[in-house]
DNA sequence: AGCGGTGTCATTTTT
DNA sequence: TGACACCGCT
């Protein structure tokens, strides 16, 4: 087979360039997948390269199933010459389950039997580290502490950087927290997602025979949507490059949306300098999209300034303008969306069609509609099979089983079913352990064989004791789906389903079948109980989402990769999408705007906008003025089609007008929160002497009968050139700088950090943690405080 | 041990 | 609005 036959000279140039570095910049659209298969296939054949030789790196595994697939395809159905296609992370258990006996060494503890924790384990560790030192959410969110955890360790940060760099007690704690977290993996032999990453590279780096060997093996090296690789990554595909330097990677600045997971945009857009005499290869041309659409993504995007530049052109034709919508409220765009979609679909029944937001919230609304309109649509993302807690609970039987040790899948079960072990039973177990630096386990065991727990908790300990070292014994050495089924009846889990009535349960118990039938087919492939358990941590989707609804809704992160002939791309407001979390620094903005790139380039054929005057943030809360995205203002005015009954024109001007005003007001920099918008339109309000927009009424018949656009309230909101100013020296914003965050000094307890602020002025209510005395509520104006920073 | 009331807080989530 | 953690009651 010509490998080279239907591709154009960039792609093929991108086939044929198998030595050296090599950056392939794939823009949307642009054929990528079948250049990197093809390439594979090249080697193989063309080139004589064993498929063991090369190994491509991708983020999914879906991608990576595709991916061989394909190039199975491609050779002919050849599994022997098939290459290694794997995502970082499996490749990564593989290395350390395989190669990984010295890392002992370097990590106190470690065996290749290590266990995997995913996100809820990890969230457990946290809580539990939570306890033992004694802290409560208010001092941080367990998921914020989390994320800042990770992304330190992503960025080779200990517990002792932390500390050294913790500029509040706050930080110092955190520094503790993460300090206890790392222990806690430590002696429970386990490893987080992160870990992975990090420990696959310190073996490679220390163990010099283990990289040697990967060197001499891997003669090829890919690695699919650089743009998302984080720190660890990075340094992973160096050392797996060797010397020989035959690494292409493939990716697209502008697709890089992973910014706040650690995916470090610097990799893609260094690439060059990295690897000298790097080879760069761009494909600019676009085989998705119209002409439209694809002038409209792209001038977006050039807005930005972190990219390596690319122009995406294509032989299409224009094809419509991109549909905009102005709506009154969110419920009113909702409305637009569904019939919209009603129509489309009356016209031609096999329609795909995607609805694409910000935020997940934003789906009930549109469901909604769409269940109005009687459409049946398909909600993607959620939650997986493997994250069920009845397959996790099975599942943590299993572990426990295989490693007694295992705290995390001792706690997760020791009272699942019921058996009578309580929350003091358990916190004493949990303390013992602690306080021993011992496993739950031994912990119970020690604690039984003392025999001083009251008689109720002794003996529903012993009991469990009992079950468990029998289920081992049996149980070693069988297969897994006999060693599930057995641990289904003999710890009462499947019983205790059978009685509970509800639906849930029978679907509990349909998923816990499933999960059997998955463990006979692990049986039939030779899988060991580790492999299988690998496999249920690493995979996020059961089978892939691929539904062939024709409606689809999601959020942009979860379209990456996917393409729709029909797109709608909601919610296009300020606070909402740019993100009001993102408004901070220019490179949050960047990231957002390549969201919104990313969003718009799903689109093949045609493309709405839409975004609503008003919204309300949560369920029951007030009704929320909104200010179109800036994005909006960043598509050229002769490609946008404006849709909203009654305007002839799309307010483009006004956006254009904002977004300038908005970025000089921006420049002067105001430090308060910037995203209390309720505030800063209230006041607004108070100083133009206009009553705020009433909150929406309920419509009749709210659509297609759109309301007037131009009533009075709402016009005023949507003139917000003056708002950003006006809010920026409102005086509301004025405080007696005891901004929460702030340092102060109390004549009593020293200095202590404002940890929270209620209401406002002299009457302010404080919530201060003064290192040492704990937590003080205080007033200000009695308080006597002087700030210090 | 388990239930129900109350208070609090809300991005995105490939592995 | 809705998911959740926490508290106090039984």
């Amino acid at each position: 087979m010509d490998f080279l036959a239907g591709l154009n000279p960039q792609q093929r140039e991108a086939v044929v360039t198998v030595d050296g570095p090599l950056l392939i910049l794939a823009g949307a659209g642009s054929g990528k997948t079948r250049v990197i298969t093809h390439r594979m296939a090249h080697l193989i054949q063309d080139r004589g390269i064993p498929g063991y030789a090369i190994l491509a790196v991708t983020f999914t595994n879906k991608a990576a199933g595709e991916m061989k697939e394909r190039v199975l395809g491609l050779l002919g159905g050849a599994r022997s010459s098939a290459p290694n296609v794997s995502t970082f992370h499996s490749f990564c258990v593989r290395l350390l389950r395989r190669d990984g006996v010295n890392l002992a060494q370097l990590r106190p503890g470690f065996t290749t039997a290590f266990t995997i924790y995913d996100h809820d384990e990890q969230m457990a560790v946290i809580k539990q580290t939570y306890r033992a030192l004694g802290l409560d959410d208010k001092f941080m969110q367990p998921s914020a502490a989390l994320s800042r955890i990770s992304h330190g360790k992503n960025q080779k940060e200990t517990p002792q950087d932390f500390y050294k760099n913790a500029k509040d007690p706050k930080m110092s704690r955190l520094a503790v927290v993460f300090e206890q977290y790392e222990a806690r993996l430590r002696t429970n032999n386990a490893l987080d997602f992160d870990d992975l990453l990090l420990e696959s590279v310190r073996l490679l780096l220390h163990d010099d025979a283990v990289r040697m060997n990967w060197n001499q093996r891997v003669e090829y090296l890919l690695i699919d949507e650089y743009q998302d690789t984080n720190r660890s990554q990075y340094e992973l595909m160096r050392l797996l490059a060797g010397a020989r330097h035959n690494v292409c990677v493939v990716g697209d600045e502008d697709q890089s949306i992973y910014g706040w997971r650690g995916a470090n945009i610097r990799n893609i857009l260094d690439f060059e300098k990295d690897f000298r005499g790097a080879k760069v290869i761009r494909l600019e041309q676009n085989y998705r999209s119209t002409k439209n659409i694809l002038d409209g993504a792209s001038a977006v995007v050039a807005r930005n300034t972190e990219r390596m530049g690319k122009w995406l052109w294509t032989e299409a034709d224009a094809g419509e303008r991109i549909g905009l919508y102005e709506a009154w409220d969110a419920e009113n765009e909702a409305l637009f969306i569904a019939d919209t979609i009603d129509r489309l679909l009356s016209a031609n029944p096999k329609q795909q069609v995607a609805v694409l937001y910000r935020t997940n919230f934003q789906s009930r609304q549109i469901e909604e509609a769409l269940r109005r309109y009687g459409r049946a649509y398909s909600v993607v993302g959620g939650f997986s099979f493997y994250q069920r807690a009845e397959i996790k609970d099975i599942l943590a039987y299993l572990k426990l089983t295989l490693s007694p040790n295992d705290s995390m899948a001792f706690s997760r079960i020791i009272n699942t079913p019921a058996r009578g072990i309580g929350k003091t039973t358990l916190e004493g177990v949990e303390i013992f352990s602690n306080t021993n630096n011992i496993s739950m386990w031994d912990a119970m065991c020690r604690m039984l064989d003392a025999n001083q727990l009251p008689a109720r908790a002794q003996a529903a300990l012993s009991g469990f004791r009992r079950m468990m070292e029998e289920a081992r014994q049996e149980l070693a050495g069988q297969p897994v789906h006999d060693i599930l089924g057995n641990l289904l009846e003999r710890t009462g889990y499947r019983a205790m389903l059978k009685e509970d009535p509800s639906p849930e349960a029978e679907a509990r118990l349909q998923n816990l079948e499933e999960l059997l039938n998955a463990a006979s087919e692990a049986d039939e492939r030779g899988e060991t109980p580790v492999t299988f358990l690998d496999h249920a941590a690493l995979v996020a989707e059961a089978d892939s989402v691929d539904d062939v609804a024709s409606i689809s809704l999601l959020t942009i992160h979860n379209a990456k990769g996917l393409e729709f002939p029909v797109v709608f791309l909601c919610g296009m407001e300020e606070n909402l999408f740019p993100h009001s979390r993102s408004l901070a620094s220019e490179s949050l903005i960047e990231e957002e705007r390549r969201l919104c790139y990313v969003g718009m380039t799903r689109a093949r054929r045609r493309l709405y906008l839409s975004w609503a005057r008003q919204r309300r943030r949560y369920g029951g809360g007030p009704a929320e003025a909104s200010m179109p995205s800036r994005f909006l203002a960043e598509v050229p005015t002769k490609l946008l089609e404006p849709l909203t009954p009654g305007r002839q024109t799309p307010q483009v001007d006004l956006y254009a007008e904002r977004h300038h005003v908005q970025e000089a007001a921006r420049r002067n920099s105001f430090t308060g929160k910037t995203y209390n918008s309720l505030e800063n339109i209230s006041q607004f309000f108070n100083d133009r002497g206009v009553a705020a927009p009433a909150p929406a009424r309920k419509d009749p018949n709210p659509f297609p009968v759109a309301r007037p656009a131009a009533a009075a309230p709402a016009a005023a909101a949507a003139k917000p050139a003056v708002a950003a100013p006006a809010a920026a020296s409102s005086p509301a914003r004025k405080t007696r700088g005891s901004r929460v965050g702030a340092v102060v000094r109390h004549p009593k307890y020293g200095r202590g950090t404002i940890l929270r602020k209620e209401g406002d002025g002299a009457d302010a209510k404080l919530t201060i943690n003064f290192p040492g005395h704990g937590l003080k509520k205080l007033f200000e104006k009695f308080a006597g405080l002087t700030i210090e920073e």
